[in-house]
DNA sequence: AAGTGGTCTAGACCACATT
DNA sequence: ATGTGGTCTAGACCACTTT
């Protein structure tokens, strides 16, 4: 018989992996959970905290917790970048691509300091200047992501790269143009939890990882053009990347 | 005056950021909040909690809670599974790379049913036989990864690849000494919180996310021969694409 | 022995959503 | 008006680490 916070969150888990309870429904709330197992209030809202900490499920104040669902976004970021892509079997997860429109919202433009990584990446000197675009992803009106992209302020500073809208073919038709056209990438990327400033930038749900990604941008000479630095709401978005010969 | 757990954390955070806490130190615990912000003990709890869920800080009982420590391992997908890539600039992150040794442990092979998602993403019939090859990695005798893969079993049913030990150069050269090469890959991930049965298994510290990666191995025919799902802990990882032409 | 984090109880108040 | 989750107080006991 459970009795403490854990024991319970985990039972109720199992008893969602069963089915007993699907995506979207309503689960036992804190009076249930008080009279079912025999503990303090308390207890039962540490359970459901525990499970929307795990992901597990989303409470809604004055409503109830519901079991979470998970469709993400598949971002591909070979296809996007590279030329032609296969694009055989789609993902693991039941995704939701391109049935849903990005648009970008809080879009700054505006040249600093290079901070010390971005020099680094950049190979540039410490304290250079750089151009620095930065907006947010909105899916439904929700941010998914949040993207800062940095680029030598000598190379682009006159170019429409140094203007809000880049004009037709983005930063990247811009940078052929200027005969540094991007034609390779790296992609360095971590997960954590966020912190609460991400995580209400990002509008993440609680229990709810961001996935951390610095992007380099390189010419065939191996020139470094371009930094760009994304926050993803780990719940909104499958990765996807294909390489090989 | 802060008064509430999540005020206090954000307090405590900020002190973080700012340096008056480094990585490893201690941070003052209950009693100190108790006596500093004149709130409950449990309340104080809840502030370090909060922390330790954000993956800002590890509590060991009886001795205090700690500010996390992040130097992760870098995973240079890329690199492994293609011929001669180019090494330039190192992480964002302070890595380990190579380091520490990494060794695998509880290595299991047996023949199976294809569960659907494994059928499908090997474009066999539901119900085939497959091998899986399951195991972990451990870095310091810490697990780190577990990595499950499946093959067609009517493809290796006799070889090396059904046996603990594949032999020289893994079974990826023996796929290749059966004519089915693989030279293509592609990896679908996504982040999320760990179920505590997954988190016990990969000795998980709390507030740290795994990362869930879907790899699947092509021949130049396009031939699926291998699906390998991998779970990393996210604390200990940092993961590497580089693509383009 | 003293100090630490971990967690439960019991009761209270709040803001919010639903009816 | 009622029910929901969110959170705080105050006190208690436990297991553990450190001294």
């Amino acid at each position: 018989m459970p009795e403490t916070a854990r024991q319970i969150a985990d039972d109720l888990r199992a008893r969602i992996d069963d089915g007993e309870f699907g995506p979207g429904v309503r689960l036992p709330g804190e009076p249930a959970l008080v009279r079912d197992y025999g503990v303090a209030k308390m207890t039962a809202s540490g359970a459901l905290k525990l499970l929307v900490a795990e992901g597990m499920a989303v409470s809604r104040p004055g409503s109830g917790t519901y079991v979470r669902e998970f469709k993400p976004l598949l971002r591909d970021a070979t296809k996007r970048l590279s030329r032609a892509r296969r694009d055989d079997g789609r993902s693991i997860w039941s995704t939701d691509v391109g049935a849903r429109p990005m648009s970008v919202a809080d879009l700054e433009v505006c040249e600093e300091d290079a901070p010390r990584w971005v020099a680094r990446l950049l190979q540039v000197d410490e304290g250079a200047r750089v151009i620095v675009r930065s907006r947010r992803y909105l899916v439904d009106d929700e941010p998914v992501q949040r993207a800062v992209s940095y680029l030598p302020a000598d190379l682009v500073r006159n170019t429409r790269i140094a203007q809000p809208d880049p004009g037709q073919g983005g930063i990247y038709q811009r940078l052929a143009e200027l005969g540094v056209e991007p034609v390779r990438f790296g992609e360095d990327l971590r997960a954590r939890m966020p912190s609460s400033e991400e995580s209400s930038a990002l509008a993440v749900l609680p229990g709810t990882p961001v996935i951390e990604i610095y992007r380099t941008a390189y010419t065939a000479e191996g020139r470094a053009v371009e930094v760009n630095r994304m926050l993803l709401d780990a719940g909104a978005y499958a990765l996807r990347y294909t390489f090989g010969d």
